[in-house]
DNA sequence: GCTTTTTGTGCAAACGTTTGTATTTTTGTG
DNA sequence: CACAAAAATACAAACGTTTGCACAAAAAGC
């Protein structure tokens, strides 16, 4: 059962293969009656084109790469979603590569999808990456790229990102107008924009408030589960214990449920607790998570969006801000 | 800044492309001596393989194929981690397609699969998926096919299958075990082999403890959390009501974990839930649920391995079932 | 009716590999 | 030292497209 090629075609309609070629495209330099005749027996005798051959002869595909830390977190599978949605009816093909956190496997993955003769490429970076001789060699080789969540402002590319530093600010602005006093901040990964604007986010709302800043009640890098609920433990030793936090991450946020739970401090009654991303396990838990929900099937679709317009040559560097929204829940009390 | 070709570094070292092609690939009929000089002089100059011109010329690719219902679903990310674990290092690209549960969307995903010549396919096959005329195309034209957990046994292809039936087995077991008197089951999409099996396992357990089958305390078709809700709501009304229930889904038990809440009936002194697929939040909500773990790694790393067999012609068809695991939470009677 | 323009097709090269076969070089043997 | 055998390399075709250019036929202009 041999593929049937455009030369099958050819030979079957009594044209060579560059009219067949140029039918199928569309091209209006053939007839509208050969256009119709070849369309007509490709459907005939089934056939479908060699993209790999096609890549070849044009030194370039309609596949695009996509790097993600990783594929099975909430966020970055919709964002997938996203891209997936705009991308697909566009007739491009999407490959999927995970960085793991890992700079070395990001390069590997960006190499991977070079040899691959990709057309573009959408990445969202690792932790660990500082340094970007990778993501240059991709724009210096012409290809185009865009960058969404986690990004570094100094590539000549595109960039989605998430509006961290409105979301910060309106949990902890929610989080003073419900009466609570001292609120405390478990920061993320500084190297990190995304959770630095978050900070921020957090700084401006006490700011505004006229709230004095205590570093003692600022932890960073607490990120996952068991960080956050060793981080609440040693807080609620200190002298000038927070009655609240705004958590830069929802695993974070969890860990400080775990550790109010132990100690039995009450939620919301006596403690306050926000968390960051609306991980789905956040309306499942006991209290439900007060948190900040980020549109990533919209940071999916706006990225694919600005992929096209860079593939058809359209490109004009481009930041967009996609809006995030406070979902308040159970865990902070309710009247502001 | 142009790419180095294979043509390249024959200029450079005074052999012609054929031999350079062959000492990349390490043919021993090139002689040691100019297999180390061309590999040294491709370093020099990075030289990286045009996988597109080499697909084209072999026929076929080192990209596999993968198609899911959806890749945010924690099981099927998770097999698709196990996947990459393989392949990645035996330097194999992957590519994902997500069917998103329609029957349409996974023909036209292997449609494309197929026109981007990928060198096999690993599937999970969607709900809706009745007809398989696209899986029979793509053995016929001699592509390797896997199918894992929800597969379809006609198909001449390896699969990768879950334990259901077992860990149903176990789980309904335990229920009886701790104590229940009266388990009912909501069972999932009858069209799919997998839920077949978990109600396998639930009657096997029954039989075997001598309990007499009651109809009227199984329920088909309960997927979803609000469908679960519904559902135990609806069991509880009934004259014999039932004082637990097997989940073929964790999504569903959760919903009966819900309407149960809403009813002030205790669990699990009152009333037993037990759930299957150790979703993240299983160990998240209040009471924490029993559940059945699957272990999607495993049938990821199994499922690249038989492609690998595939790819390298040593194809026998066969059939591996991984064994699942039932782990005991706070949503059933401990004391068995 | 002859040149010029337009329109539709064909020819052939190119994309960068791989691989069967032919050719040259080296090695080994009597 | 000749000659066969073995080893190393070169040649050339092929994979299925796309596309610049050439060419023929039809249409238009004078």
């Amino acid at each position: 059962m041999k593929r049937v090629t455009i030369s099958d075609i050819a030979r079957e309609t009594g044209v060579t293969p560059s009219t067949v070629s140029r039918a199928l495209a569309g091209n209006t330099r053939v007839s509208l009656k050969t256009r119709e005749l070849v369309a007509q027996k490709a459907k005939e005798m089934g056939y479908r084109q060699n993209v790999i051959a096609a890549s070849l002869r044009k030194g370039k595909s309609d596949t695009i790469g996509m790097v993600v830390p990783r594929i099975n977190r909430h966020f970055f599978s919709n964002v997938i979603s996203g891209v997936e949605e705009i991308l697909n009816p566009a007739g491009y093909t999407l490959v999927i590569a995970q960085s793991g956190e890992s700079y070395l496997k990001e390069q590997k993955a960006i190499d991977m999808l070079m040899a691959n003769h990709v057309g573009g490429i959408i990445i969202s970076l690792s932790v660990q990456t500082n340094d970007y001789d990778h993501l240059n060699k991709v724009v210096s080789r012409g290809i185009p790229l865009v960058q969404f969540d986690r990004v570094n402002p100094n590539i000549q590319c595109s960039r989605v990102l998430n509006d961290n530093f409105n979301g910060a600010y309106l949990a902890t602005k929610h989080l003073i107008k419900a009466g609570y006093k001292k609120i405390g901040h478990l920061a993320g990964a500084t190297e990190l924009e995304a959770y630095r604007e978050r900070y921020q986010g957090y700084l401006k709302a006490l700011d505004e408030e006229g709230i004095e800043l205590d570093q003692e009640i600022i932890f960073k890098n607490v990120i996952t589960r068991e960080a956050g609920y060793h981080t609440i433990l040693r807080a609620l030793k200190k002298e000038e214990r927070p009655d609240a936090v705004f958590c830069a991450g929802d695993y974070a946020a969890l860990g400080v449920l775990d550790g109010l739970k132990e100690l039995h401090v009450k939620v919301p009654e006596e403690f306050g607790v926000v968390g960051f991303a609306n991980e789905p396990f956040s309306e499942l838990i006991h209290p439900t998570l007060t948190t900040v929900e980020q549109n990533a099937f919209e940071i999916g679709t706006r990225a694919a969006t600005a992929m096209i317009k860079s593939l058809e040559g359209k490109y004009t560097e481009e930041e967009e801000v996609i809006p995030t929204r406070l979902i308040v829940r159970d865990s902070s009390w309710k009247n502001d």
